[in-house]
DNA sequence: CTATAAGATGCATGTTAAATGCATCTTTAA
DNA sequence: TTAAAGATGCATTTAACATGCATCTTATAG
């Protein structure tokens, strides 16, 4: 019961963003601070910016910032794009997965479980995640100078 | 947000004893049924003898059955003894898999999603997924008779 | 007491999604 | 015109999961 990198990243990068909003950062900044790969993060970032969440400008002292305020940013929102597939159980997917599907109430319980799942990260936005004094640690730990 | 196959395998197998309460029924039936592979719901079933859902009985006109009644059996439980890995993100299994660990709150809001994921599926018991009506349309998807 | 039908077990292999790497293109400001 | 940024497409690697195969153990029928 994993979730994607892909999820963990995007988040990761908002929260880079709005622990620095005001600044310009670059790809590189972020894959080195986080020690991630350069390339992956990069797909990370343009889903993100296709999306909307972030702006980017090219050319020499480009770089990234927020698209909105952080308390404007759903943890859940992210979560639905980014993840590759939401479907918990094959069945969703793939029809004919399974013999029992037509009549099956698993797959309803399933789906209600990831509803539940769901429903705590609609309940916060990245402001939620970063209140002033975790704003804090987290910029020390991530050598962000303000 | 997959869950593994191993999980709903289980579910299926402990369904499938629970529609065929009082006969003892054999793993090949099973795999046959479900159109699934011998080998790995063969594993299933033991992890299933070993945590004590089941009975199994070697040897000829062996077989499973039920341990309990299927009232008595938590689909939250059982979930939460075959998944491989219950950690959402990595950062909960592996120590230093990320700088912010220490201080992220998103770790812990993932911890709280998956918590409600796991209640969902906790308030249930196979016996909620086999009503009356239920059974008698799987018994038909399985070509059981009774 | 032997044949056969069952589950148990360990090892090898296959499969697939995810992650990563690499090369190249495009944009933009100094 | 150059260098610094993001964008894009393709190839490769990795790792978890799933599956296959061979063999062992157990138990019952006959
Ligand atoms: S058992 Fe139910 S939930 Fe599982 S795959 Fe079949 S239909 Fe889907
Ligand atoms: S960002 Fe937070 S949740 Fe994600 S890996 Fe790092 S510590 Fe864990």
């Amino acid at each position: 019961m994993r979730i994607t990198r892909h999820s963990d990243y995007a988040l990761r990068t908002l929260m880079y963003l709005a622990l620095k909003q005001g600044s310009v950062v670059t790809i590189n900044e972020i894959a080195e601070r986080y020690g991630i790969s350069r390339n992956h993060l990069t797909k990370v970032v343009n889903r993100l910016h296709q999306l909307g969440y972030l702006r980017a400008t090219r050319g020499k002292n480009g770089g990234l910032t927020l698209a909105s305020a952080p308390g404007q940013i759903s943890v859940g929102a992210v979560f639905r794009d980014m993840e590759s597939s939401l479907a918990v159980v094959e069945c969703v997917d793939e029809p004919g997965a399974c013999v029992l599907s037509p009549s099956c109430r698993l797959q309803g319980l399933f789906n209600q479980a990831q509803a539940a799942f769901l429903a705590q990260l609609d309940a916060h936005t990245l402001a939620d995640l970063l209140p002033p004094e975790t704003g804090r640690q987290l910029r020390d730990l991530l050598a962000i100078e303000r």
